[in-house]
DNA sequence: TTAAGTGCAAATATTTTGCTGTCAC
DNA sequence: GTGACAGCAAAATATTTGCACTTAA
């Protein structure tokens, strides 16, 4: 879903088997639905959409996959501000860095790019003598479309 | 506890008075413990804490006072990569914005500012029409002392 | 006086763990 | 064949809600 928002299908099960690790019909299931999803999901939307490919896929095994993409750095949680719940959201790790901006209202999801991720990034390896390995931006706030109506209810 | 480490005291309380929410013994001893606390707590921390000061301040009080300071914009809450359990941490807001660096190891949590932030905090609200409310960059990785301790776990 | 705030109990939500059986390699 | 993986049940953790009592203003 993220960045390129057209993904070549069935790279995360290669890049898995690359690593040397199995395969089962519930994973294949699971990373279908990541690659796939055009938006971010969180723990259970996972569930519920790879039950549709194999019925099988437990709860569990959702967070077990997830734990192993993460370990290897093949997907990011997110939090979106947690507007909608305390859980986590999904998804895909890109080359591109980029930042998720949440409108607090009305949950819209919009992602940014900009190269001043990159230097902060490089700032905090060099001045604080510290490798990086996930840097997460999230931003709250409120959109075009909600501006007015926030206005309104707040004034 | 964040960048100006040295807060004057009774501000937060002010800052609530000013805006005519009512102010109790067990608000007023979450309040002392979130003003003097000299690293990034969580819930249950700033209850013990709280205790300590007013023996009646209850789990239940903590999450709604601190849901009252986030509604107002006096405390942020952080993740700080998870690193220790699914909770969240908290901290003062304070005019200095500042990024967290939490090492994926040992824990250890530095606080970093740069002027990037701000760059990027503007770049959104002008390209994405999006009124800024919250922004949280948080960065996981290891650091010196870890890094030569994680080279070798991993290798 | 009274609306806002509190504690307690219980509910909810999310994620993890233990165990036993199954399947990919 | 065997070690990694699955499902199920239950635990652990984190946070929220309902309700009756208390208290700040």
């Amino acid at each position: 879903m993220p960045f390129p928002s057209t993904e070549t299908p069935g790279r995360l099960q290669a890049e898995l088997a690359t690593r040397g690790v199995r395969m089962t019909r519930q994973r294949r299931a699971i990373l279908e639905v990541i690659e796939t999803a055009d938006h971010h999901l969180d723990a259970s939307q996972i569930q519920r959409w790879a039950q549709r490919i194999e019925p099988s896929v437990d709860r569990v095994t959702v967070y077990r996959t997830l734990s192993l993409l993460k370990r290897h750095g093949l997907v990011d949680e997110l939090d979106l501000m947690h507007v909608g719940g305390e859980g986590h959201y999904y998804e895909r790790v890109t080359g591109r860095n980029h930042l998720h901006v949440t409108c607090l209202n009305c949950g819209k999801v919009l992602e940014f790019e900009t190269p001043h991720l990159d230097s902060i990034r490089r700032e905090v390896e060099c001045s604080c003598c510290f490798k990086v390995e996930v840097a997460r931006l999230e931003i709250g706030g409120y959109c075009k479309e909600c501006c007015g109506k926030q206005a309104q209810a707040n004034g």
